[in-house]
DNA sequence: CTGGATCCGTCATGATACTG
DNA sequence: CAGTATCATGACGGATCCAG
């Protein structure tokens, strides 16, 4: 798995661009609060607006909504589309790197459902 | 992508057992620091002592070695094999529940790679 | 409508020292 | 050898208010 690049899984090195295993990085970048559930909502509504995702991204504050639609532009994986007009109009859409997470989130969604079944029977048991 | 299972993605309740998307599931699991590098570790070398992981897991302490490889066992990830010797003799090694991630972490792993690249390209350009 | 700024509590992480 | 206990801290997240 990978093992043949320099996987420095140590988080000893401060510049995210040096020896990273390419695994943490993946979750460096979709790991934090939100990041996935504003995605998600991406993946079925190409073109949203900023407050449609606040309303529908349950809980958000305008904060986080901010920050994370920021961190995921600048790493390329959705496109901020601002219109000039009164009042502001700004749309957000997944970007072909976006799109191609798909697969992976597909495969670990799949096992979570599994793990969170056997977790569940796990815990009626005791 | 999953749309059908009732995705809460929330974070609302406190009971991670109720209405939780599978794919957040997962990443509450595997994505807490330390967790994929001891199991990478444990991927290429099956039964694998306490401190043996703690000298290959670069940095790790003690505390947070424990708490992980604690989280893991609980669910079900990674067993403890305990010998009844002086001294102690402890052994950790993934269960076929934690192999079944490997499908799942490459495929983030392949994507990571990418990302890294395009990352270092467009860090390279500024 | 689309954010930005500020304050603040909590929790994860880490350093250090200790134990059977 | 395989952990525990205690304390410190700093990032993260949330609430609230402000602005163009």
């Amino acid at each position: 798995m990978n093992n043949d690049t320099n996987c420095d899984v140590g988080f000893t090195s401060d510049n995210i661009y040096e020896t990273k295993c390419p695994l943490i990085y993946a979750l460096e970048i979709i790991g934090k609060k939100w990041k996935l559930p504003i995605m998600w909502y991406l993946f079925e509504n190409e073109f949203t607006r900023y407050n449609e995702l606040k309303r529908k991204v349950k809980g958000i504050t305008s904060m986080m909504l901010t920050k994370a639609l920021k961190e995921l532009e600048e790493h390329n994986l959705i496109v901020r589309i601002q219109y000039e007009a009164i009042p502001p109009k700004v749309e957000y859409a997944l970007t072909e790197r976006g799109k191609a997470l798909l697969p992976a989130l597909n495969e670990l969604s799949k096992w979570g459902g599994e793990q969170l079944k056997l977790d569940r029977l796990k815990s009626s048991c005791e």
